[in-house]
RNA sequence: GCGGUUGUAGCUCAGUUGGUUAGAGUACCGGAUUGUGGUUCCGUGGGUCGUCGGUUCGAAUCCGACCUGCCGCCCCA
């Protein structure tokens, strides 16, 4: 037999039990407050067909999407050498189904296939992982887990007020302090309209967005290269170093640019309206405009939110918006939603650079049998069942090994204590219950050894 | 997809101008110690030196391609 060295495709990771236990205790916070504001799980399936996805997150996102190919004879009926074979013409002969993007499209798809089972305005919350053909990095890989939360078939910007308002309750539960930056895209179409670039908005978008990374004059040179002309871009100059920190202002000097510009000024409404609900809510969040935030995914339409950790230089950890057309694509028209998805894997790193996970969720076992062999197994195992009638997680040492690999064991994996139940305690129907932090031990009845670890 | 960088034992890393049989620490397993762990001592096992090819009498070492991790770009959670 041929020994296959073990590894894992590019871009893709195995979870240890102490990783797992932390990526549950996100999964778990953020399901938690999903379930408190009323959401519903669903779930779909990690592959959709690629008429589904392709052609919903842009030029670029096109690339990132892996692709399955087809079962049994994929080559049947495909010429390969056809004069005018390119990768994608031959892809899209050969692979039919692909693995999804994100959660808002599939999304999507399921509202319209399941429109007559579902009561709208419909709360969905959705964790499952998606696949990007990206290069991996730090906090970057080719398959992740997203967490969403969308409400679809209301227009209200309650619903946007309601996303803001769980970002800063689950972010509030882990100890991570954000900021929430807000925008939106009317307010870039407005932008580019008042600039005579109406048709340019993605470009306008995608170089602004780059603002705080690159600075003015890099952002002016890509809006060169794409195309704007100068004059345009010296219109755009004074929304560089809109109002600062204060929204007020900036919601001020939005108006008096974008007063002819009907879509625009929809945007400064919108944006106002749902800046008021937030006031009422008291939120720790700060929720800050940036007329920069553009994000990539192209059926945005409406508000854009993006959430960033104050402490720690990443990435966004959360991102998400209002889309109007998504579903129009699948048949349903007039089906306007909204939503947020939160990174796993980045608050993940947040969570663990800053020392916030909780001790607790790294001890899940409590206590470990001694097992002292034949004769004294099933005396542990009555002590053993106490336990886990009682709810406590206990376990016995499946072979009869010196008692010192077995301490071992329970070092290793942090079990807190450990019993003893040999001849002297069955004997005298009690167990030692050993404290391995202290190294104290007593021996005691099972119901006494019960209360103490409950 | 583009540019840069990296890879030696399960893990962290040595390895001289290319030279015989590639080392250490740690972990593992066994023993000192058959009812007491986190300390100590002794010993065993473990390697296609990322993969494939090239140069050479001889390659972990030099060259090329690919794979993987990381960094920058693009884009993004």
């Amino acid at each position: 037999m041929t020994v296959v060295k073990p590894s894992i495709p590019k871009g893709t990771r195995d979870f240890t039990p102490t990783e797992m236990m932390r990526r549950n205790y996100i999964f778990d916070t953020i399901r938690s407050v999903f379930h408190k504001h009323a959401y519903l799980p669903i779930e779909t399936p990690s592959m959709e067909n690629l008429s589904t996805l392709m052609g919903k997150y842009g030029e670029e996102g096109d690339r990132l999407l892996f692709k399955i190919l087809n079962s049994g004879d994929f080559t049947q009926g495909v010429d390969f050498d056809a004069p005018d074979a390119s990768p994608n013409k031959l892809a899209a002969r050969i692979c039919e189904k692909g693995l999804r993007y994100d959660l808002t499209v599939p999304f999507a798809r399921f509202v319209v296939q399941h429109q007559n089972d579902i009561a709208f305005p419909f709360k969905r919350y959705q964790m499952q992982p998606v696949w990007r053909a990206d290069r991996p990095q730090k906090g970057r890989y080719r398959e992740f887990y997203q967490c969403d939360a969308d409400i679809i078939g209301s227009t209200s910007l309650l619903n946007e007020a309601e996303l803001v308002e769980i970002t800063d309750e689950i972010f509030r539960k882990f100890g991570i302090s954000i900021t929430m930056k807000i925008n939106n895209r009317k307010v870039l179409s407005g932008i580019a309209e008042v600039i005579g670039q109406a048709d340019k908005v993605t470009d306008l978008c995608t170089a602004m967005d780059k603002l705080d990374k690159v600075g003015q004059e890099c952002v002016c040179q890509e809006l060169l290269e794409r195309g704007i002309p100068q004059e345009s871009i010296e219109q755009l100059k004074p929304v560089f170093c809109f109002g600062g920190d204060n929204n007020d202002a900036k919601l001020e000097q939005l108006k008096q640019l974008l007063h002819t510009s009907e879509i625009g000024m929809k945007g400064v409404e919108e944006l106002a309206a749902v800046l008021d609900y937030v006031k009422e809510m008291g939120l720790t969040t700060a929720l800050e405009i940036d007329i920069t935030l553009a994000r990539g995914l192209n059926y945005y339409t409406g508000a854009i939110f993006e959430v960033k950790a104050n402490d720690v230089a990443m990435g966004s950890i959360s991102g998400g918006g209002r889309y109007d057309n998504l579903t129009g694509i699948f048949g349903l028209k007039n089906m306007s939603g909204v939503g947020i998805s939160y990174g796993a894997e980045r608050i993940y790193d947040v969570l663990n650079e800053l020392n916030l996970f909780p001790d607790a969720i790294l001890t899940p076992v409590k206590a470990l049998f001694i097992n002292f062999g034949k004769e004294d197994e099933k005396y542990a195992l009555r002590g053993l069942r106490a336990l886990r009638d009682a709810g406590i997680p206990s376990e016995i040492y499946p072979d009869s090994a010196k008692i010192g690999k077995q301490m071992n064991y329970a070092n290793a994996k942090s079990v807190p204590y450990v019993i003893m139940a040999g001849e002297n305690e069955r004997l005298s129907n009690t167990y030692t219950l050993k404290n391995m932090n202290t190294g104290e031990q007593q021996q005691l009845p099972i119901e006494e050894i019960t209360r103490m670890l409950l």
